[in-house]
DNA sequence: TTGCGTGCAAAGGTTTTGCATGGCA
DNA sequence: TGCCATGCAAAACCTTTGCACGCAA
């Protein structure tokens, strides 16, 4: 699993920022000026590379919320709160954001797909997709026509 | 919300070739190609736009599983299996499949994320990651040192 | 006739690739 | 020294937009 990587100096900064802000998801963009703002040089394709890498072990998740705007990539803290079966990852369809749910109820849900459909479960790369509390209760404030 | 669209020969052939394979999950260059081999003269640009109504009409689905690649839509008939709320859509990490499962369970997850989050989860435009049977199979079978 | 739909071409954006150079071990 | 990593430029993609023409109502 462990393939010869080179320590290299953008290697490590890279790590340290996305370590620096575990939970946030960017996109390729905001990391690559985000590093370049704390003085990092580095290339986008660079950014691109070591991406592959920290999502291939596991340090890194990606998601593909649009197929314009780019992929979102966040720091996974495996020692931390994150990334523990418990949390959810949900997308609001109304507003766009990308909330954290922690919830042991997911469990269910996995043990269920696992015995009855043999499919094993991955929460942490998965995003529910849905309307957030917030917008619903507008939406529900104005009675739609239509829809 | 109904917004007059009128029923031009483009409009009415796309409907028809989308609603000739329910249920099957198509890259907008295989609606294009589809729709070529079966006499339809159309545009790109009109698969594009033509995509977007019937999504948000709510005739077609549309996921968004990679960032390269293109996004997905897929036909949803409304009177027979599909676009129940009780059918999930698994997508293998593996070997990249996108299986359909039916399964009330689904709706456990549904209530409770409503009831304790207030997020209203929306399962038919909800991928699950994880690994298929098939796939797991092997994985288990045989144990692999590196990859 | 009115106004939306169409389709070509061009632009916009993200991601990948080629290749010479640079750096880690 | 050997080999991988880097980064620039260019290419490859998917998707959107502008605009003149065509077609439905």
């Amino acid at each position: 699993m462990a393939k010869s990587q080179y320590k290299t100096k953008q290697y490590t900064e890279m790590l340290a920022f996305m370590a620096s802000v575990p939970g946030q998801q960017m996109t390729v963009q905001e990391i690559f000026e985000g590093m370049k703002n704390r003085g990092s040089r580095i290339g986008m394709t660079t950014v691109y590379r070591q991406l592959e890498r920290l999502v291939e072990a596991g340090e890194v998740n990606r998601y593909v919320l649009d197929s314009n705007g780019g992929a979102l990539f966040e720091y996974i803290d495996r020692q931390t709160n994150c990334h523990k079966p418990a949390c959810f990852h949900c997308k609001c369809e109304s507003c766009g954001r990308l909330i954290h749910l922690e919830c042991d109820e997911i469990a269910n849900l996995q043990e269920h797909m696992l015995a009855h459909h043999g499919f094993s479960l991955d929460p942490v790369r998965t995003v529910f997709y849905g309307v957030c509390e917030e917008c619903r209760s507008k939406i529900v404030g104005i009675p739609v026509p239509g829809v």
